[in-house]
DNA sequence: TATTGTTATACTCTATAACTATA
DNA sequence: TATAGTTATAGAGTATAACAATA
């Protein structure tokens, strides 16, 4: 009490939301500086997570994993074709998709360079939090990443 | 124990990280779209946001508050000016420089539309948060959004 | 008819450099 | 000389629409 309606929405406009984007925008700065040594972009670094993780996929599936339409997906694939860390391979099942998978130079790429480097700026970045504070701050990202009830992808 | 440090690195860069990323992602396209009504960017509010708090600036104050160029800024107060939300006064003690002010439209339209809108998206993404979680959320990004120590601006 | 990848194209956002007026 | 604002301009990054191959 004693704070009006329009006091609350002022105070809470001012918190979480610029918070979060704050924190993301800190981080973010600090991983494409980190692999601007390997010429990679965050981005890029993206799509290499995507298929260590989920095997081959085409391109417009790892588009939809990262919010990126399929047609910026085509020289996102072209860069890390030429820099030899995936191959379009070809869809057996449905010819007009690719199945864009790791190289061996992606999969060494990622273990002994890429995941090295980010491991530490997120280091640096969370160091400043005790255990118990990142424990927390990743469970409650989760909820928040996870898109709301009834409004899954279209 | 029973895990290699390579793969303490590839599940590092999974989480926090591409959490933040994902969250600010995803409370931005809500913020956007529900500014969409009243024809103002998440950008433009911040504006006059900084404005309310802090009382008139400079245009390149405000952009250095808000990350964005000073040659950047132009348009953007161009746009809040255009709709009567500021105004340019001048700095008396340098004539150089505007004293970018809230106009009292500008001063109602966050009070009466904008912070409630706000308010509201921030109510619907982090309701699914107890207090207790978002007064956690709240403390942790705090931390995190804030330069580390030796680290200022330039 | 619908879908994957592709291309051309346009649009937004942003920063750089050069200019002006003040300091 | 340095700084605030401005402008022109160029560079990212992205999306839209149309096309070929395939489903």
């Amino acid at each position: 009490m004693g704070v009006s309606e329009e006091e609350q929405a002022r105070l809470l406009a001012r918190s979480t939301g610029w918070l979060l984007n704050d924190a993301a925008r800190a981080l973010n700065q600090r991983l494409e500086e980190a692999l601007r040594a390997t010429g990679l972009r965050w981005r890029e670094y993206g799509v290499l997570v995507v298929l260590e993780e989920a095997g081959p996929l085409s391109q417009q599936e790892i588009g939809r994993r990262l919010a990126v339409d399929r047609s910026t997906m085509v020289h996102l694939v072209d860069v890390l074709e030429e820099r030899g860390l995936v191959a379009r391979g070809r869809d057996r099942a449905d010819r007009r998709a690719y199945a864009i998978e790791l190289t061996g130079a992606g999969q060494e790429l990622l273990a002994h360079v890429l995941h090295p480097l980010t491991a530490e700026v997120h280091e640096r970045f969370a160091g400043r939090l005790g255990r118990r504070d990142r424990a927390h701050l990743d469970r409650i990202l989760g909820l928040l990443a996870a898109p709301p009830a009834g409004e899954g992808p279209a």
